[in-house]
DNA sequence: TTTATTTATCGTTAATCACCGATAAACGAT
DNA sequence: ATCGTTTATCGGTGATTAACGATAAATAAA
């Protein structure tokens, strides 16, 4: 990668980018997207029967992990199935590959 | 990777995962680490320069990737010169790879 | 239509973060 | 010994975060 470059578009990525690490900058935000790839969909309740913390709590991460796009959520009655956007995934994996 | 798993261990590599996720999960401390990489070594004052911060709030940066990891500085007489600890960011590329 | 289930949001609190200027600490050079 | 350079730390401020309980909103089921 030519980081030596400073566009507005590599400025815009970085800021994308460091949105995502800041989202898997938590012990359970990353334990939750381990368990999205395990199970490939979950609905919020299952992932807040393996945590300790109330359904608020919850919510909130899944919200933050979903703003920062590595995490989708599609509404499914009362219900709210989400998964790992695996093209952001990629992504991020790219990135990774080329530092 | 079995994420089924949640041995103690499991639980304190992404505490130290999230603290790395966490370091990286700003826009300049980014952009540190790619300056880094592609410098090879740097030292601080030459960071400074490439940024429209305050020495102080960039000595803070360097800190926090430094306290999560990702980055080692070694004093130099006055100065301190740091590079991206590799083998770090190795384990965190394999974590991505397994991922 | 009422009730139960599921999730998101609101309001709060304590803690942490990002930034700054000022200052201290460490060293090299004079 | 003093001065200039470089970096780290301190103290402060305003913004954000992580957690909670309570509540609202949406839907399925009775």
């Amino acid at each position: 990668m030519d980081t030596k470059l400073d566009t507005k578009d590599t400025k815009t990525d970085r800021k994308k980018l460091a949105e995502i690490f800041k989202s898997l900058g938590h012990p359970t935000r990353i334990k939750i997207v381990e368990h999205l790839i395990d199970m490939d969909t979950c609905v919020c309740g299952e992932i807040v029967d393996i945590f300790p913390f109330s359904q608020s709590t919850i919510s909130q991460h899944l919200k933050h992990l979903k703003a920062s796009g590595i995490v989708c959520g599609e509404v499914e009655g009362p219900k709210t199935r989400f998964c790992v956007d695996k093209q952001i995934l990629n992504q991020v994996k790219a990135y990774m590959g080329k530092l």
